[in-house]
DNA sequence: AGTCCACAGGAAGGGCAGGCGA
DNA sequence: TCGCCTGCCCTTCCTGTGGACT
């Protein structure tokens, strides 16, 4: 038998397999649905603030608060679709943009947020290359020729101005008193409560001129949201009430995020398939919280440069140096240099590197401290912040590549 | 009260790659 | 092809800092 053959024979038995998903995609969230439980209240908010857009009048800019997995981006996408197939009938002409500045080379950059929204426009803009004043003007102008009025859903807008500061949305703001045919009206979305805080005071007046906050699901209402996706995805009998509690009650412990109790049962969905199982238990789920744990982690890693990748393997080592109780900055550094001398790897400075372990830190896979210990100096306290289970893999990881060992 | 440590972290700018228009 | 513009990664230089020590 070729390998092929092996290959074919291992597919085909595949595709004899039963799945007990009819449906896994109804627990995604790019997954649209027709209904969103317990959020009737923000559904009838968010309309009465944009639906003068109907009447093509500018609706006030709105600003939606709560943290993840609330419903806020579903509850805007589900809102501007409905506005969208009513402007429709109205023959009422209205344009929709909705852009999530987490992407990554979407929205870093003043540059690329407006290069992003003149494309959603129709107008195709260079990735670089041009001055940025340029590009703002092709904007404009491309805006004004649209001749309607245009909603602007910008997703995790605080983000955005983290990393380009809030002088674009005071442009932004600022544009309908250039336009002559269009009008454009922002809705922001922010995880951040204390987000508006940050902005520049006109920026605040004018971009939260009606505000929302979504409060977290409780573990009740998670369990509706996961039954009535869970109808759609699995088939009869598949999904037991007690894995929907489940996860739910694992959701709301997190905050209430829906995001994460639909991961935890699709992830549980998938562990059951593999398994060949045709009922998913609560045993799939304890294995989908590890699983969707070590993912993420070594997903976030493999995607740092071999710099930071070599930082985190200095911190590793160190952890594992049973006669080291605290590991500072100076100790990483210190690794780091043997590290990238026996890698051959280009050694940065220790500036550089400072930054590199505060951006492990905020990916959550590193926890660094700020201590002074007096005459003895300041400097950042670091413990590795992943589980055993993922550690054991990201060493395995590491040992497995060409640099580290 | 003053000193001093070991950094944190801000600011400025260099060098590079990718891309544009002339 | 050249000059210019951008983002990105990085270095260099610098000021700031909390609290143990003197």
């Amino acid at each position: 038998m070729t390998s092929s053959d092996k290959i074919q024979d291992m597919l085909s038995k595949y595709m004899e397999q039963k799945s007990i998903f009819v449906n896994k995609d109804a627990l995604t969230i790019s997954f649209k649905p027709d209904d969103l439980p317990h959020r009737e209240e923000q559904i009838g908010q968010v309309i009465d603030v944009l639906a003068p857009a109907l009447r093509g009048d500018r609706p006030s800019s709105l600003f939606l608060y709560g943290k993840s997995g609330t419903g806020k981006s579903v509850v805007s996408q589900y809102v501007a679709r409905e506005l969208e197939k009513a402007s429709k009938k109205n023959s009422n002409d209205l344009k929709i943009i909705y852009i999530n500045c987490k992407m990554r080379r979407v929205a870093d950059t003043e540059y690329r947020l407006l290069a992003e929204l003149s494309r959603q426009l129709g107008k195709d803009v260079p990735e670089t290359g041009l001055p940025t004043n340029v590009v703002y003007k092709t904007f404009f102008e491309t805006l004004d020729e649209e001749n309607r009025l245009v909603l602007l859903i910008l997703d995790e807008i605080d983000t955005l101005v983290k990393k380009i500061g809030d002088g674009i949305l005071y442009s932004l703001i600022r544009v309908n008193e250039e336009l002559e045919q269009s009008k454009l009206s922002i809705v922001g979305i922010s995880n951040d409560l204390s987000f508006s805080d940050s902005l520049d005071a006109r920026v605040k007046s004018s971009l939260s001129e009606e505000e929302l906050i979504f409060p977290p699901y409780n573990a009740i209402q998670l369990k509706d949201i996961l039954k009535d996706r869970s109808e759609v995805a699995f088939t009869i009998g598949a999904v037991d009430d007690s894995v929907v509690s489940k996860c739910a009650a694992l959701a709301a412990q997190e905050h209430g995020d829906a995001r994460k109790a639909l991961d935890l049962l699709r992830v549980s969905g998938e562990i059951a398939d593999r398994l060949n199982d045709m009922k998913v238990t609560e045993k799939h789920v304890d294995l989908a919280e590890d699983k969707i744990d070590v993912d993420r982690v070594i997903e976030v890693i493999k995607t740092q440069p071999k710099q930071s990748q070599a930082v985190l393997w200095s911190i590793i080592k160190l952890v594992e140096d049973d006669d080291m109780n605290v590991i500072e900055t100076g100790d990483i550094f210190d690794m780091y240099s043997s590290v990238c001398k026996n890698s051959g790897l280009g050694c940065l400075t220790q500036r550089r590197v400072s930054d590199l372990i505060a951006e492990l830190d905020s990916f959550g896979i590193i926890n660094a401290k700020v201590v002074s210990k007096g005459r003895y100096g300041r400097t950042r306290e670091v413990k590795l912040a992943i589980s055993d289970q993922a550690l054991r893999k990201v060493k395995e990881m590491f040992t497995n590549s060409f640099y580290f060992e």
